[in-house]
DNA sequence: GCGATTTGACCTGT
DNA sequence: ACAGGTCAAATCGC
């Protein structure tokens, strides 16, 4: 039986608490001086946190009063010993694999760096399984997410060596990441929310006036626009010293990433703030499966995956 | 000992 | 029926 989590809980409260902060900063920025693209960005970044709310607390409303729901998920669910009704646990396994977003990317591993496999995205992968593909000359490998049972991650990837290319990898993505690792970022953020939880008024104000600290340094720096936008994003420390070039390519957008932080960006921006981020750059590769009447058509999204946060990659490719 | 990987069996979708 | 996807017992490696 599958419960709504206090991470769950934890993690609207985060996005919540984001666009709450987000608003605040766009409030400042909609000084006559400021830049339309960086208030621009701030919607975006604000909606996205709603969205990502809005679809966590529809998701709980699923789970803790399944009638609510199209009625998929009460089939021949059985009951508890207080009678009422359990969620089929496989059902609504089934029903999460339906909707999970869909993307891929290629990428390539470069020559002499003793890697058979392909890059280290950032998140902790368990490989569960592998698979001859009919017609293909390599085997397809299966991963889940680490957390997939102590946070209910449902992010899962498959891998596999390119026919034409055996330097060149196929990696599809399946499910966006709901589990929470623990970088000191995010361990500040886990315990701020306790601190909120437990009413430490102190421990917020600090945190409050170290925000306000950190939109005052922006403010400082007179970036140009576009550069502003995209250094606004989240990079982790690169991961391994491995040289590769990937390819990001979108092939369409589901109904519901129509919503997401990209489609709303327009395609100039994309496109350039990614091509800002190159540093290894080597070829661009395009992805086959790519849809013509994409909003993302033609762009070519080469980025070294050891400095893009997954987060980021999660919003690049859908099918 | 414990977590990750391997691999054959089983399940699911078309 | 078949190919693709997942499970889970056995095995590996630290």
């Amino acid at each position: 039986m599958e419960k709504v989590s206090s991470w769950d809980r934890k993690i609207v409260i985060s996005e919540l608490t984001q666009g709450r902060d987000l608003a605040s900063e766009l409030k400042n920025q909609l000084q006559p001086a400021k830049s339309r693209e960086a208030c621009q960005h701030l919607v975006e970044k604000i909606l996205s946190s709603y969205d990502n709310a809005l679809s966590l607390l529809n998701c709980m409303a699923l789970i803790e009063n399944p009638s609510q729901g199209n009625g998929l998920l009460r089939s021949a669910s059985p009951r508890s010993s207080d009678g009422s009704d359990l969620i089929d646990s496989k059902d609504l396994v089934i029903k999460k694999r339906k909707t999970l977003a869909k993307w891929s990317a290629q990428v390539r591993v470069g020559c002499g760096t003793g890697l058979e496999g392909p890059f280290d995205d950032g998140y902790n992968w368990r490989k569960y399984g592998q698979k001859d593909i009919f017609g293909a000359k390599f085997p397809r490998a299966y991963y889940r997410c680490t957390h997939r049972h102590t946070q209910g991650c449902l992010a899962t990837k498959q891998i596999q060596k390119t026919d034409e290319d055996t330097s060149l990898f196929k990696i599809n993505y399946k499910g966006r990441h709901s589990c929470i690792r623990e970088t000191e970022k995010q361990k500040k953020e886990n315990s701020l929310i306790l601190k909120k939880e437990e009413g430490d008024e102190e421990e917020i104000q600090r945190h409050e006036a170290q925000q306000k600290m950190i939109i005052l340094k922006n403010e400082s720096l007179e970036l140009d626009t576009k550069e502003e936008i995209f250094t606004s994003f989240e990079f982790p420390e690169p991961v391994n010293e491995s040289n590769f070039s990937a390819s990001y390519s979108p092939s369409f957008l589901s109904p519901a990433t129509s919503e997401s932080y990209f489609s709303r960006m327009n395609h100039f921006e994309i496109h350039h703030n990614l091509r800002t981020s190159e540093s290894d750059f080597t070829k661009i590769i395009s992805d086959p499966t790519s849809v013509t009447n994409s909003p993302f058509e033609d762009l070519d999204l080469s980025i070294d995956p050891g400095v893009l946060d997954p987060k980021f990659l999660d919003t690049l490719e859908y099918f």
